[in-house]
RNA sequence: GGGCGCGUAGCUCAGCUGGUUAGAGCGCACGGUUCACAUCCGUGAGGUCCGGGGUUCGAGUCCCUGCGCGCCCA
């Protein structure tokens, strides 16, 4: 090809550059699978989508960094990669964000009505929608734009109705009263998953339930309002104490109201006093033991946890206050024994975080055990598998355990349930319609609920690309392949997603679910805004840029496990990355304009350093290869960042300057085909990881094709790995970091040139040859090979079998000298004891590996050289 | 109560299917402005791999158990 060589600045500009290199990648429609040949293989990602009005967090960093290697990876390998990009209406989230600023304005949504609501919801979106977007694109997210996504848009908004119906139709919805959690504060049921469970200091109110005949029974509860709800007490059968009671009537404290006292083993005898008050429409346990007494439930509360009217004159109160009054009147009518500090589970809702309300209201439910078990059998059957394996169990164990799903919602901003109602024997809800279109006829209402959000991310693998329409992405590009998220959600969204996958298009919507810790502090606290520890993902990027971010983020931590941030790591990625830069810098000046050849020559055409290098190169490939093939980015990364910053840079790079400044133009070609490849390839190799800076520091290297985000990936040429190559230069690099050390010791001033004499042992013509080694890593510039008498006044440095002699006139100190020797005599020494122990273990001898035996004994070989060079050495001189 | 994860250098973390003398970044000490790079280079100090058993020729890695921390589910 021909080269024509460009200055390259002083470092890479990621501020300024980033976001031109993403327009440019964008403009030629790079990110559309469209760009590679029709028949390519498709590889597809959906994008978990971010809530609309969300602002960018380093969550959202993390799966962009990881989702964009995956696409990024497999369009290299010239699949036709899609990333389906989109954002969520994240129901609660929004509406809870769209009140908020109503509030400012004294207004409540009811005040406006739905309809305005919803426009003003709607306009929220436009306004606070494009953010996360750009954020995105920010980051380098090579997602297909064109195909951009919004749950409420009316392509998914078909597919949410289409499925609900279909559900219908299947009889797999039912709407009826039942206990559901509810927010008093969103007015709203929520699902199970939505509320969460906190331990908290509470009270262990102890009264008397007085019985008939002018007895009681002792019963302790955690919330006394509910005492105006109780239909029942219970105790346990066999409990001597209250068995006497069983069968008896008692009565409510202060409304005097007549309940049954029962029986049952549910019952736990020895907590609080062993007798229970049940409230069926208060309290989820109490509601089962309900059902099998057949007790009545009374349902205290209002929608908004206030009391109602068949809570007598705590009607109108609030839940809390009520809960003060009464036991003041209990306390009043002598009937309260004793509070006690109790720790117990709040259930607390996920989004305000305030206390959830068991309570009976009419919903809308989803009946999920045929759902689940086609999703487990699915992933049981191995057609999908979850990385990493161990959340598998926590998958089935949801699954297997299923309650139906509460769908219902009583928000405005959502998917508005198809269904109507009519009017019947005096029941409004007596007539239901599910259906596209009204039904015909008089005296239809509209259901005013909306769908759960999950109940559309559910589809969103399928509904993205059209479904159900049969639409030519829909069959191309379905099933997609990796689903990448965090394992936070693998309940509410990733199973759902494999249940609605499997019932509505009977294949499984992807074959491998990656999930991803959550991102931490550098003490491995979650960020949160009262800690006041809260990493701005864009002020990282504004100051660092947007590579070392994602390089940061993926390799500092494994597969399925919490990622702590450490700020440092960061701008450790950033350093490399001017690694690179720099590398590449000086390569490319020391090339010519005109014809360059890419690739490199045979080995056997090759000097022992390029050798060496193109061995370690293609090493690294094959393990990177690995590693990407077990999905471990982050020791790829790990890895790659080695192979340049401790091998490529310090070590060839810096031989090859003697054949670039003194060698022949053959050498010099040499070096820098070498040099080119190292650098292209291990750019292609971190293209996933970084892709901007990859991209411009690969189009100031000899390449073909347009761009880095099209070229291809590598694969390792076993021909260039080779061990005995390896250990050839190996002694070189010992001996290198030998002299440096002794240096050191002597405080020898860097920069004085020193000489050498060299006892050769087996590698005389690698010495002899490649002697300019030590003048450009050690400032060796006089290399004298001898053969018998050592010099004395000399520091030596031991590498295999070769002796290295430095005669620092003046400065060595013979004891100093002989005392280094000892110890490392001593160190080598030990390490012969133990592999000579080893060796002369028979069971090792037979039942190692040949390969493990072999080793050792090579090991031993080389100890014993360096050793027989350090007693001569050590009789010679002390 | 059930399940899972973690515990490796001062701090944050690697260590893949068990196989040399356990690694990195940051920090620390010493020395460096020779033209790829001070966003750097060189050298060094620093670890009973949480404790205790076991399997194995061989254990940071596998098994059991104890302790500590965290998460999920009920």
């Amino acid at each position: 090809m021909q080269f024509n060589k460009k200055e390259m600045p002083k470092n890479f500009d990621f501020i300024k550059r980033e976001p031109e290199i993403y327009e440019w990648w964008e403009q030629n429609g790079w990110f559309k699978p469209e760009a590679q040949p029709p028949d390519a293989e498709p590889f597809v990602i959906s994008m978990p989508p971010p809530n609309v009005t969300g602002e960018l967090h380093i969550g959202h960093a993390l799966f962009t960094a990881l989702e964009d290697l995956m696409i990024r990876y497999e369009r290299m390998r010239g699949k036709a990669a899609l990333w389906v990009p989109g954002t969520d209406h994240a129901g609660i989230a929004t509406q809870l964000q769209v009140e908020r600023q109503l509030a400012k304005e004294g207004l409540h949504r009811l005040d406006i009505g739905r309809e305005e609501f919803l426009r003003r919801t709607w306009q929220w979106k436009e306004e606070k929608g494009g953010t996360i977007i750009r954020q995105l694109r920010r980051l380098g997210a090579s997602c297909d734009w064109d195909r951009e996504r919004f749950t409420l848009d009316e392509g998914l908004s078909e597919a949410v109705q289409e499925v609900f119906i279909r559900l219908w139709e299947q009889g797999l919805i039912y709407r009826g009263p039942r206990l559901v959690n509810w927010s008093p504060g969103l007015q709203t049921a929520v699902s199970d998953l939505e509320v969460e469970r906190s331990e908290e200091q509470g009270h262990l109110y102890y009264f008397k339930y007085p019985v008939e005949g002018g007895e009681y029974i002792p019963v302790a509860t955690t919330r006394p309002e509910t005492i105006l709800g109780d239909t029942a007490v219970c105790v346990h059968p066999e409990d001597e104490r209250y068995q006497k009671f069983i069968g008896k009537k008692a009565y409510v404290p202060i409304l005097n109201r007549e309940i049954p006292i029962i029986a049952d083993e549910y019952v736990d005898r020895e907590f609080g006093t062993g007798a229970l008050k049940i409230t069926p429409g208060h309290d989820f346990n109490d509601y089962e033991i309900g059902q099998k007494h057949g007790l009545d439930i009374i349902n205290v509360m209002n929608r908004n946890a206030t009391i109602n009217e068949n809570g007598g004159k705590y009607a109108g109160m609030d839940r809390f206050e009520a809960r003060k009054a009464l036991w003041a009147d209990m306390e009043a009518a002598g009937l309260t024994i004793k509070v006690e500090p109790h720790t117990m589970i709040v259930p607390r809702s996920q989004r305000g975080g305030e206390i959830i309300e068991p309570l009976l209201s009419d919903q809308w439910f989803v009946k999920m055990e045929d759902i689940a078990a086609k999703a487990l059998k699915v992933v049981r059957d191995g057609h999908i598998k979850i990385v990493p394996e161990r959340f598998e169990k926590v998958y089935y164990h949801w699954l297997e355990n299923i309650q139906d799903w509460c769908v219902s919602r009583q928000l405005w901003w959502g998917h508005r349930i198809p269904a109507w109602y009519r009017e019947k024997d005096g029941d409004p809800y007596g007539e239901i319609y599910v259906g596209r279109t009204a039904p015909e006829g008089e005296g239809w209402v509209e259901e005013e609920d909306v769908l759960d959000t999950w109940f559309s991310s559910g589809l969103w693998p399928f509904s993205t690309l059209g479904w159900p329409q049969e639409t030519s992405d829909f069959k191309r590009f379905y099933p997609t392949h990796v689903m990448e998220t965090g394992h936070d959600i693998l309940f509410f969204w990733v199973a759902r997603m494999i249940m609605m996958g499997m019932w509505f298009t009977d294949k499984p919507p992807f074959h491998t679910v990656y999930l991803h810790g959550l991102v931490r502090d550098k003490q491995g606290r979650k960020f949160s805004k009262t800690v006041g520890n809260v990493i701005d993902p864009l002020v990282i990027v504004n100051k660092y840029g947007a590579d070392p971010l994602r390089f940061a983020l993926i390799t500092s931590g494994t597969p399925g496990n919490d990622v702590n941030l450490d700020e440092q790591w960061v701008e450790n990625s950033r350093n490399f990355v001017n690694k690179i830069w720099q590398a590449t810098s000086f390569t490319v000046n020391n090339l010519v304009d005109g014809d360059f050849e890419l690739g490199v020559p045979k080995p056997e055409e090759l000097d022992l350093p390029s050798r060496w290098i193109l061995s370690r190169l293609n090493k690294l490939i094959k393990n990177v290869q690995y590693l990407f093939d077990a999905y471990q980015y982050g020791e790829a990364g790990r890895n790659i960042r080695s192979f340049l910053w401790d091998e490529f840079a310090p070590w060839y790079l810096e031989i090859s300057k003697h054949p670039l400044y003194n060698g022949t133009e053959a050498d010099k070609v040499i070096a820098r085909r070498v040099l080119v490849h190292c650098l292209d390839t291990t750019l292609r190799l971190l293209h996933p990881f970084m892709p901007f800076a990859t991209e411009e520091i690969w189009s100031y290297l000899p390449h073909e094709g347009d761009a880095l985000i099209l070229a291809k990936w590598v694969e390792a040429n076993e021909q260039y790995i080779d061990e005995a190559v390896e250990a050839q230069m190996n002694v070189f690099i010992e001996l290198v970091r030998g002299v440096r050390d002794v240096r050191n010791q002597y405080n020898v001033d860097p920069g004085k040139r020193i000489s050498a004499l060299i006892s050769p042992g087996s590698h005389e013509a690698n010495l002899k040859r490649y002697s300019y080694v030590f003048a450009r890593l050690c400032n060796i510039h006089e290399v004298q090979l001898i053969h018998g008498d050592a010099p004395d006044k000399a520091a030596s440095v031991v590498a295999s079998d070769v002796t290295l002699y430095l005669p620092l006139e003046g400065m060595i100190d013979i004891r100093a000298e002989c005392a280094r020797l000892s110890k490392e005599q001593e160190d080598i020494q030990q390490q012969i004891q133990r592999v000579k122990a080893q060796l002369a273990n028979e069971r090792f001898v037979n039942k190692a590996p040949a390969a493990v035996v072999q080793r050792e004994r090579d090991r031993l070989t080389e100890l014993e050289a360096s050793a027989l060079q350090i007693t001569e050495r050590l009789a010679s001189l002390c």
